[in-house]
RNA sequence: GUGGGGGUGCCGGAGCGGUCAAACGGGCAGGACUUAAGAUCCUGUGGCUUAGUGCCUUCGCGAGUUCGAAUCUCGUCCCCCACACCA
């Protein structure tokens, strides 16, 4: 069979009939399904990608034959800084390298047999695109949501531009392991994420996603309870100067602060020491760790160095003055960049203070312990009971904090605060390949932005690659006028980090060429929120939170009325190559899904990569394996070219409805390895002669899975339309028939029987073949069992009751059958068939046995006086005589 | 360090209290077909066996709960991923 060609054909056929566009319609129930949509590299796309959108597509198709209004569709994350990189390296312009990208995912993906609404394709590089970020921008900016600040960021040499906090791994850029990430002090644009931080946090309650992803943005956002602690500050002399604020969450330990530390960034530092004898050392001090990056001095675990900074402050709980001092391990982004000091119940402060010989007090001991300063290896941060702490003394310290905040607050020392880890967000980038900020630096009016009339602000072709921004090498777009004087101005170059441009793409597949507004209300109320979301769990902390972040800032600018953007999201697994490596073209062992195809056909391919493991699961591709699903989907298509078409019997209609039954569940619950599995065992049970109805389900039921190959064979049984419009199978729960399906086991036991017993004697010709089946007590044996569970059901009590009748040697057989019956106590349990049925079984298949082994088959009952030999023998598991 | 996910037969992996010597695939071995190879089909694939599937031993390691554990609890070792001094 030439797959190939079926391929091309169903596709072509697919695409001209338009079988995948679709429409609002209210009469319809929606689905939208969507995956992450993909940075379009140059290298194309390989089995990784293939397994991400064969899941959607599975799905997609699953939805759309159940009757679904299906939107799927797929678009292109395409500005960025690989393509820059290759205007760079190869020189060619960042355009033209995305759009043969572009051009080749397409073409890749067609080649997949994935359904998507083509007509729907969004490409974000483009300016009907990106106008609507610019747009976006004006509109967050009205809201008071965006600010320039000059801020120490992350800066990589190689890629000569800003990297988001998200986007520096270990100190070194996320796209160059090896190179260190420095620091440097630029404008920026920032966007207030923080603003949305307790809604985001509280939100993910709503969502239907991975617990382990909601873990994760819920410590990304890392919100804690604490207070906001005020100081005055004094000199040597204990004059009061200034005042210094600190935060904490262990308001129990105020009693035992020692000292007191800044950030290096800390304006208040240097203020101080002006002009005292302290300035040069501070000076050189600061000069010194901000050399390093962030990332690399506030590593944990590593040394901590500081300085003192001659003032002292007053704890306003004891009278005490303490000292002040700056030091590294202290993060000027969280809290308010400034940490009182309680080295004997914190451990990076004990750490500090036994480096510099700061004083130190316990104020909280164990129960039954008491705790020495001198005799302290670590800090105490356990939970315990407060001592040295004034009128708080005795109480358990969770208790005592409380009251701690309560005076502080009475007494205005401080405020109860909540703060959280997530900083606001960066999105300028010096870089070409981007949306333009839409901004008009003025030297009278500042920053100006640009009018809604005249975006897009356009992204200049002519721009020369090398250092630094290539926007600057444009003057025409650079130099501009202002729109509020009329004078002379230049264009902010700062362009937007792509996780802008990603942050609402899935709003505008809804309505993607409208060009008066972002989308169109209605039909993003049709469609939104995504239903099913489909991607890799990196996203977790940047994509995830800025979609999340943007729909409700949406939501509060009037564009749309839900809170969140994705109900389900579902996180497939890393597809690793043959070596059990991630498929990485260093590694060299990527798998390309062209040369599969060439060999196998794509429906194997996407067969055999959902029946290797559970697509939520890690999954390494084996060039072995697929040989398993190639053979499976051969052997279909010699089916479909042998079989009969007539009437189905009794137990294929069984099989078929639990199959139908399994493999939904399956699908829906994106069990797909086991749905495949399913599938298989349905097949072999098939016989020469089925029913067209029956043929054509299975040919319903793997669909999804193999688009093609079901197609042609559904056209090859004189069906005109296509599989993919039809209705997906229901099933029949009374057709279900687990005697039926337990005879025919029956038979299959007796047949392996028969071989493993020939093997062990090895004759050379075999005549006759005796089948003695248990006497007829046996069996009465197993229903009386039955019958004693059946009138009580906790096994325990079962098992006890057994032990009372004469069943007291039965052990092995009882054990097997109380757990048949505590599981489903509606049906008749498989193993416990009647000595009619299963005589029955055998007679009907005495002829197919016979001929399979080339002997006679006599079937006999075991008399009722050979009870002791029978007594040992399993009622489905009869003797057998070869001679 | 913290958080999450894992360790199952020759291999990839199902199973997640009882129908478990463990689905399904791969590999390997034997057989059928063929002049032969390939393809295809059948059978076997922990050990012992009186052949009855009977017994024994297995699901990282050690203990426990239970009539019963690959599955639950605790401890322990190893692997992967994410976060990284968050006061």
């Amino acid at each position: 069979m030439d797959f190939h060609a079926i391929e091309k054909k169903w596709q072509k056929k697919w695409e001209e009939n338009k079988v995948f566009e679709v429409k609002e319609n209210q009469k319809k129930k929606k689905i939208y399904v969507l995956e992450m949509f993909p940075y379009p590299s140059g290298s194309g796309l390989h089995m990784g990608h293939a397994f991400n959108y064969t899941i959607g597509d599975i799905y997609a198709r699953f939805k759309r034959m159940q009757g679904f209004n299906v939107l799927y569709p797929m678009g292109y994350d395409s500005f960025g800084l690989p393509a820059e990189n290759a205007a760079i390296k190869a020189g060619i312009h960042p355009k033209k390298y995305t759009n043969t990208s572009i051009n080749n995912f397409i073409k890749q993906q067609k080649s997949l047999g994935l359904s998507y609404d083509w007509s729907r394709m969004i490409s974000t590089c483009t300016p009907e695109y990106y106008k609507w970020n610019q747009f976006f921008f004006l509109k967050f900016m009205e809201k008071g949501l965006v600010y320039r600040k000059k801020a120490s960021v992350n800066w990589c040499p190689k890629c000569k531009t800003v990297l988001a906090n998200e986007q520096v791994h270990n100190g070194k850029c996320w796209r160059h392991k090896s190179t260190e990430v420095e620091q440097k002090e630029l404008e920026q644009w920032f966007i207030k994420t923080t603003e949305y931080a307790e809604e985001l946090l509280k939100d993910l309650d709503k969502i239907d996603w991975p617990e382990r992803i909601k873990i994760m943005q819920r410590n990304w956002i890392g919100r804690s309870e604490g207070v906001i602690l005020n100081f005055d500050v004094v000199n040597e002399e204990g004059d009061k100067i200034d005042n210094i604020s600190t935060f904490t969450t262990r308001a129990d330990t105020v009693y035992g602060i020692t000292y007191l530390v800044l950030a290096v960034e800390h304006p208040k530092v240097m203020e101080w020491v002006k002009g005292t004898k302290y300035e040069k050392e501070v000076k050189e001090f600061i000069k010194k760790v901000k050399k390093k990056s962030i990332i690399e001095r506030t590593a944990e675990g590593k040394e901590k160095n500081g300085v003192f900074l001659g003032k002292y402050f007053i704890n306003p709980f004891t009278g005490d003055k303490c000292p002040l001092w700056v030091a590294d391990y202290v993060l000027y982004e969280y809290g308010t960049g400034a940490v009182m000091a309680v080295p004997t119940h914190d451990e990076r402060d004990f750490q500090f203070a036994k480096k510099y010989n700061l004083p130190m007090k316990v104020v909280i001991t164990p129960k039954n312990k008491k705790l020495k300063v001198e005799e302290m290896k670590n800090a105490y941060v356990e939970n315990g009971v407060m001592i040295n702490s004034g009128k708080f003394n005795g109480l358990s310290n969770v208790v005592a904090k409380n009251k701690i905040i309560e005076l502080a607050e009475k007494k205005g020392w401080g405020k109860k605060t909540i703060v959280y880890k997530l900083k606001d967000w960066l999105i300028s980038r010096q870089r070409y390949w981007g949306t333009p900020i839409p901004i008009i630096k003025c030297p009278k009016c500042d920053a100006v932005p640009v009018p809604y009339k005249d975006l897009p602000v356009i992204l200049p072709h002519n721009v020369k690659f090398g250092e630094g921004n290539p926007l600057l090498t444009n003057k025409k777009f650079v130099e501009t006028t202002c729109p509020k004087c009329g004078g002379k101005a230049k264009r902010e170059t700062d362009t937007m980090d792509t996780f802008f441009d990603s942050s609402w793409y899935y709003l505008r597949y809804a309505d993607n060429k409208n060009d008066k507004e972002p989308f169109n209300k209605k039909k993003v109320k049709y469609w939104l929120p995504v239903d099913q979301y489909i991607g890799g769990a990196e996203h977790a902390c940047m994509h995830l939170i800025y979609a999340r972040f943007f729909t409700k800032v949406l939501r509060d600018l009037g564009f749309l009325d839900f809170d969140e953007p994705f109900k389900k999201l579902f996180n497939q697994g890393m597809l690793h190559g043959d070596d059990g490596a991630v498929m990485s073209k260093s590694r060299g062992n990527v798998v390309l899904p062209e040369t599969i195809s060439k060999k196998y056909g794509i429906d194997t391919a996407r067969f055999f990569l959902i029946s290797l493991a559970s697509p939520d699961k890690d999954l390494r591709w084996s060039d072995e394996g697929i040989e398993g699903s190639y053979r499976f989907i051969k052997k279909i298509i010699n089916y479909f070219k042998k079989v009969k078409i007539g009437k189905s019997n009794k137990k294929t209609e069984s099989k078929l409805n639990k199959t139908i039954k399994l493999v939904t569940e399956y699908i829906e619950g994106f069990k797909y390895n086991l749905a495949s599995i399913q599938l298989r065992e349905f097949f072999e049970s098939l016989g020469e002669e089925e029913s067209k109805s029956t043929l054509e389900k299975f040919l319903k039921l793997l669909h999804p899975f193999c688009p093609h190959i079901t197609e042609e064979l559904w056209e090859k049984l004189g069906n005109e339309s296509f599989i993919s419009l039809h209705s997906w199978p229901e099933y029949d729960e009374s057709k279900i028939d687990e005697k039926a399906e337990a005879s025919e086991e029956f038979v299959e036991k007796v047949r392996k029987d028969i071989h493993s017993v020939k093997n062990l004697i090895k004759l050379e010709k075999i005549e006759e073949i005796k089948i003695i089946i248990a006497p007829k007590w046996k069996y009465d044996f197993f229903n009386k069992v039955k019958k004693i569970l059946e009138k009580t059901r906790s096994p325990k009590e079962v098992i006890k009751e057994l032990m009372k009748t004469n069943l007291r040697n039965h052990g092995k057989e009882i054990s097997k059958i109380v757990p048949i019956i505590i599981k489903d106590n509606s049906k008749i349990p498989k193993t416990v068939l009647n000595q009619k049925t299963e005589l029955n079984a055998l007679i009907e298949n005495k002829k197919l046995i016979e001929k399979e082994f080339n002997a006679k088959i006599i079937i006999e009952k075991a008399e009722e006086s050979k009870e002791n030999k029978a007594r040992q023998a399993n009622p489905n598991k009869p003797s057998i005589i070869l001679r």
